[in-house]
DNA sequence: CTAGATATTTGACACTGTCAAGCATTAATC
DNA sequence: GATTAATGCTTGACAGTGTCAAATATCTAG
């Protein structure tokens, strides 16, 4: 990073992050999930089978700590693991159809109760982040 | 909100989120705060005192949270309780000077230390980011 | 084939966050 | 002005989150 953004910037960067989690968290909650559990799950894209190790170092968290939570997810029959291919060590997390379901609702909630968080946004400027943010995690 | 962005939107929210807010806790770590500390530090500007309710509700949390995150800032002398002048109530948080050097010292680190942070964002893209992240939160 | 590396899990333990109860102080009602 | 209600903060109990060290199973390199 060449650029250096101001102290103010750091001061709303913090707070967006934990509105945005306990807004989040809180709607986890509503349809029985964990905070984290939820954030798993929202983070888990259709097609895309990673293995244990790829999320936790995606998220720079310890791997024990992924067991945990995809433990939670597959009791409530959301997600699966399966077996990799060419190498039986390998765990690799699918998103069932019940999951994919969740996922939805989860993400309709949390935009359509969420008329704070990006509160003072024209929606040019939400496109804006949205694309911005999604550049950054491609 | 007018707008609801895309699925994919929400899947790279997640990610930055998660990502980071797990790299201002390393940092934290490194300089002997817990996440959650570091982060209520970075959130509070010098001059603005605000009071334990203020701040819970800022983050929507429980206000026995914040007791015990302030604890622990003002046993390492970062930040202290002030009286409010019209309410005996009322513990206004004030930001000591030996804090505001631990919070530049963390936004350098931050900064300084996260080349993957803003990963695929050119200058003027951050640029537009902050503005963006900052205009939610001003 | 053996030694080392990698993927995941388990159990112990600290940190985080919520809830219910309690004390002190202020505001509202009579 | 006295009583009741509301507000701000703290405490203690308890679930959730995250890290570490150790153990197992599997793969890779020499």
């Amino acid at each position: 990073m060449n650029k250096t953004p101001s102290d103010d910037f750091y001061y709303a960067l913090v707070a967006f992050l934990m509105q945005t989690k306990q807004h989040i968290v809180t709607v986890a909650v509503e349809h029985g999930l964990t905070g984290v559990q939820a954030l798993t799950l929202l983070s888990l894209k259709s097609r895309d089978e990673r293995s244990m190790t790829e999320l936790c170092k995606q998220y720079d968290c310890d791997a024990s700590n992924v067991t945990g939570i995809v433990d939670g997810l597959e009791q409530k029959g959301l997600v699966s693991r399966q077996p990799h291919p060419h190498d039986r060590r390998i765990k690799l997390i699918h998103l069932e159809e019940a999951g994919r379901t969740v996922q939805k609702k989860l993400i309709a909630d949390i935009a359509g109760t969420s008329p704070d968080m990006f509160n003072g946004l024209a929606d040019a400027e939400i496109e804006q982040l949205a694309a911005l943010i999604q550049k950054m995690n491609p």
